[in-house]
DNA sequence: TTAATTCATAGTAAAACACTAGGAATTCTG
DNA sequence: CAGAATTCCTAGTGTTTTACTATGAATTAA
């Protein structure tokens, strides 16, 4: 898990998205005011949540998203793999290719980087958009 | 707490330390050969780990480095803090300049990254150098 | 005196990051 | 139907960070 703006970005545009919801859908205009973040920038990070069925999409005109599961169903860890796609080993893989057996040094450290990952990983596992919501 | 591989070389290097620590100092060139990091890298890296107190200098031939205190009593949070010391807030000082109360969808974030931080930091604060060579 | 080492500072190539640009496709509304 | 509002799509780009190299001085054991 790649630890960006960029994923802090998608979860404030999914709370917003999520605290925002409505009848109509609400669209990138709205959260890139609201959020402060630039449009071209949402929309990038939108066609990544929408491929990953996180939000769906109406297009044109009054288009715009809405959450494609109720936000007791989506945990933060999808939205942050959604869109920091690349599972970042920190040169894990790199080592192991170069011949890391169990007895190295640099082997203790492997798997205490692994470790390090799941522990983040466990971290949003449990938050949930609903949870965010509430708790303000 | 910034995490790169810079850290997790520190990581390893003091692990090396730790697990081949005798009478003599140990010099950066063992260190560098074991685990495949180079000297000057290394230098880098002792001279801040040196500057936290958590490696002793012994400079001239023969010369090398040694733990400043045992195993059981430096924690990887200390190395890690040591090395990669910008405490990386991944953006939030930014926005609480910009302004930030306890209402916006941005201080839900806000708060969520800082407790992401200290999941992370109670990770490596856990750990000791100590448990990393009995480990394995 | 020489070799091995730490100490100190500067520089640099490559990658990642955060973001912008430009335009195409779709759909509602008047 | 025309126009505006929107999503969709693909490139491009300036800045920062990262990881690392280079160079040489200072120190000390043999």
């Amino acid at each position: 898990m790649k630890l960006t703006t960029k994923g802090r970005y998608a979860v404030m545009a999914m709370a917003d998205l999520a605290g925002n919801a409505s009848e109509r859908p609400v669209s990138l205009a709205e959260i890139s005011l609201r959020q402060n973040i630039s449009m071209a920038y949402l929309e990038q990070l939108f066609i990544k949540l929408k491929s990953k069925r996180l939000v769906k999409s109406i297009r044109g005109s009054n288009g715009g998203y809405i959450l494609e599961k109720p936000p007791s169903e989506i945990k933060l860890s999808n939205i942050i793999f959604a869109v920091d796609e690349e599972v970042k080993t920190l040169n894990c893989k790199k080592e192991s290719k170069k011949g890391c057996n169990n007895k190295t040094t640099k082997c203790i450290t492997h798997n205490l980087w692994d470790d390090l990952e799941q522990h983040i990983n466990s971290f949003f596992e449990k938050i949930k958009l609903e949870d965010l919501i509430n708790n303000r």
